[in-house]
DNA sequence: TATGAATGAGCTTTCATTCAT
DNA sequence: AATGAATGAAAGCTCATTCAT
């Protein structure tokens, strides 16, 4: 009998702390290497863990680990961007929040914007969907408000969302081949476009 | 040096349908499997072919292959798109023509899309980036071109032209989990957006 | 950098079995069917493995399964060595115990001998030449304590140390043709002959 | 109905240049790579063909290509050295030519000589060992007569030759690590050693 | 909680050789 | 005399995973 991952529920502080581990060394490799390059042999190289077998130990398999390293990088997406957009008083004001926090986010954790997206981009075209709609869905409720108070013009918001979306996920790109960009510059670009791009039309 | 794929000047007819259905399978592989599938036994075993020896003995290593691949795909596309952008008069006709023109090839050629988007990022953000900018050099070049004659407002064209080839680059994934969805609604979406979002400002 | 084999200070008795019997096989194999012939494959067959896995597993690559080997019979020999050559008085007894202990070396251990010769001619004068450097050192030395005592005459000692350590290397071959030769009277030859060739000249 | 290659009498020159040439690229190849490494494929780019196709043609097998490469190094060294070994007029003086003789061949022609030998070892101790004899033959020969004439002492020749051989055999390895070495002073230092060994002992 | 040992399936590439003109 | 096309087998190596403490 083998045991498999141990359920979330009942796990102890050194488990936890294990996993943590081993997802960061993860989120380095992705990020370096790409997520091809991801094998668990060079995760447990990175972790400094003298087998493979520790990671198998602690997640069920290579899925979990890397759902694991995409649920932590939301998370800490999700913790830097809520108080910022949660702040702004209207929709064009949360849709600038938004833009400018995950620029802000990539420029300050460059690895784990990487990470997300070489998951994300890894299996290609390939995830399950779900997530990709679960993310776009944070700008296009933004956008759906904003046409809803009149504020931006009539237009599809999961278009539009998903252009802001990639637009904001092409910036580590971006970040890779000019790694001196000034990420808050090319944030105020994003913002001005998609300001101009989204108003209500001036009459 | 080793004797591998024949040379680029030399080749058969025989040899050239090879390589042209090798790459093809190869196209529709990434497309339906991911980059990270596309194994040549997978590849051999979709091209009908008796054993994945006949892709190595047509190219040079799985680097040769996939640079085909793109290769082809890039054609095409260049192909599909040189006549369109040119026939259009200025700057943001231009835009327009290489949006729809995109979108329709998309509609028209999901798989190789797919295929060259799996390329791209199957090295995750590892891609030389030239490539990278010389894709979205094109754009630029008509967003340049506009800010020149007047046209489009002062912004950093390099920054809205990526935005506007990732933004083209994502229909092939939105059409993955909506696959009923109207393209050239899409590039309509996206030109009005950008339209708004280049133009010079009305005062 | 990935992680391969375990390293040399942590390993364990199991470990170490397991790389013994590898060892041991390879040898073997070397010995009966030759360099070119010692595949992963042949050598698991031979050591009664399921898998070629399993040298992966307790070896980085081949590079250094085969360097494991060399270091094996290397050792094997030199404490073969040792004890004998130190026990002569002068240079004349230390040369002939060199060629007298090889010649039983090679009698009682001739698949170490012929693995080891295996090994140095399989990359066929491509060795790094420091090892063979390394290998006539020891009667070099010899050699040169020899003249400066005044027990030898005037000669080149590398170049007399390459024909004895080559007259010795050549009693494996010799054994391979002629099975039954005896080894002793072989090193006795031997032994005459570089003493009549060595020894200072008498007047 | 497949024709394996055309026997040796009717060869036309076509055939036979053709022959040559591949023989000529085996050589270089061998020499520089080692004989591990001389692959069709190797051994085709070195001689400028386009396909490993026309060495098939030409040769029955790789063992044909292999002996072919190997007559034809041995009767180079047949005709540099009948002449020089049967212009001297005692044992002491044939052995002497032999060994400059040879010393002189490896000087002029290394790679042929490399060649031979990494064919010799390539299959490391499992060559028939007949060509063995054939070769130690000529200079066991010579220690005969020698032996027979009075000017030799008792010695086994067989041993003796060996020696002989596999001294003259050990300057290409030698070169390989020296390689300003003066081959014909290593030559001087054999006969020195050789003649010191063998000679009738003074009384 | 951890770990050493083992494993089968898969990978790309290279091997000498054969088929069919 | 030559060639382009094709091939099955084998190579070394890496993959995530499981067994057994």
């Amino acid at each position: 009998m083998t045991v498999t991952a141990v359920d979330r529920s009942s796990r102890s502080v050194t488990a936890t702390a294990r996993r943590s581990q081993i997802v960061a060394a993860t989120i380095e490799v992705i990020a370096d290497l790409g997520y091809g390059q991801a094998s668990f042999a060079r995760i447990a190289d990175r972790a400094g863990l003298s087998s493979t077998r520790l990671i198998s130990y602690h997640f069920a398999g290579k899925d979990e680990l890397i759902a694991a390293v995409a649920a932590d990088v939301l998370a800490s997406i999700g913790q830097y961007m809520t108080q910022r957009v949660g702040a702004a008083t209207n929709a064009a004001g949360r849709l600038r929040a938004y833009i400018e926090g995950m620029a802000e986010f990539t420029a300050t954790h460059p690895g784990k914007m990487k990470a997300l997206l070489g998951i994300f981009m890894g299996g290609a075209l390939h995830h399950d969907g779900a997530q990709d709609r679960r993310v776009v869905g944070h700008v296009e409720a933004i956008l759906r408000q904003g046409q809803a108070d009149g504020e931006f013009r009539s237009f599809d918001p999961l278009v539009v969302g998903t252009v802001v979306q990639r637009a904001v996920e092409g910036l580590p790109f971006l970040l890779e081949s000019v790694p001196d960009l000034d990420c808050a510059a090319y944030a105020r670009e994003l913002v001005d476009l998609f300001e101009l791009g989204t108003r209500r039309t001036p009459s």
